[in-house]
DNA sequence: CTGAAATGATACGGCTCCGAAACGATTTTT
DNA sequence: AAAAATCGTTTCGGAGCCGTATCATTTCAG
């Protein structure tokens, strides 16, 4: 079955998505983190510092400071590339997995609350 | 018909989502912002600074500060409270009902292009 | 009419993020 | 082997947001 979404469902499951996220956490990622991470969680491997910087149009240090902030709460690894070492690899961490399947429950519990 | 929303879809139309608005605006809204924002035009009015920041689990100069930023962006704005002159009505906007409009169809959009 | 309560704004010091530019390490080219 | 290119990081000055504490204005209670 397709995912059929009015506007107005739209609009309430993005509220209610941001309101739990917001009540719940003191201090939550920016839009920027959010998408690099699910970027690293959803895309294929390999993830790059520069690769992530093209895909979302933001300069290499704006990676460089999500990889920092995010690896400190561990939901994102760097790792060297054995192949090229000037690669930096992104990685996934077992936080950042449980982390994210929290968002997803997140959303499906809210989306499921939605009015017809 | 219901929203059916599975885990994996709704990562990707979170991703998705955020991944347009970060390659879109230079500057964006933070989840406290979009919260304040969403809240003001999807619940019922009145809207104070007290009453927002106790809904959404806030100090009040998180409000009054939003509402600096997006007043100065024209997407909100204030009004004194003519019973209680010591109230401040948030209320809304032209130009942020169009934002709010976007974030609306960016939504349908992105979960129309779900996979089944 | 005066003091207490309520409301929103402001001051302050601290932290995070920003883009541009410069830098060190590594690889590729000449 | 030397020079150029590539990659990620760091530095710099600037801007935004944070919570706590305090303030001015307005309302209410005694």
């Amino acid at each position: 079955m397709a995912v059929d979404l009015r506007p107005s469902q739209a609009l309430k499951l993005l509220h209610d998505f941001n309101y739990e996220m917001v009540r719940d956490d003191d201090r939550d990622l920016t839009a920027r983190q959010v998408t690099i991470l699910l970027t690293v969680y959803l895309e294929p491997p390999p993830h790059t510092v520069r690769g992530l910087a093209a895909k979302l149009n933001v300069t290499k240090p704006v990676i460089t400071r999500a990889l920092d902030t995010m690896g400190r709460m561990e939901l994102l690894q760097r790792r060297r590339d054995p192949a090229d070492r000037r690669n930096v690899l992104v990685q996934r961490t077992v936080k950042g997995a449980l982390y994210v399947e929290r968002l997803a429950d997140l959303m499906v519990a809210k989306s499921k609350a939605l009015p017809l």
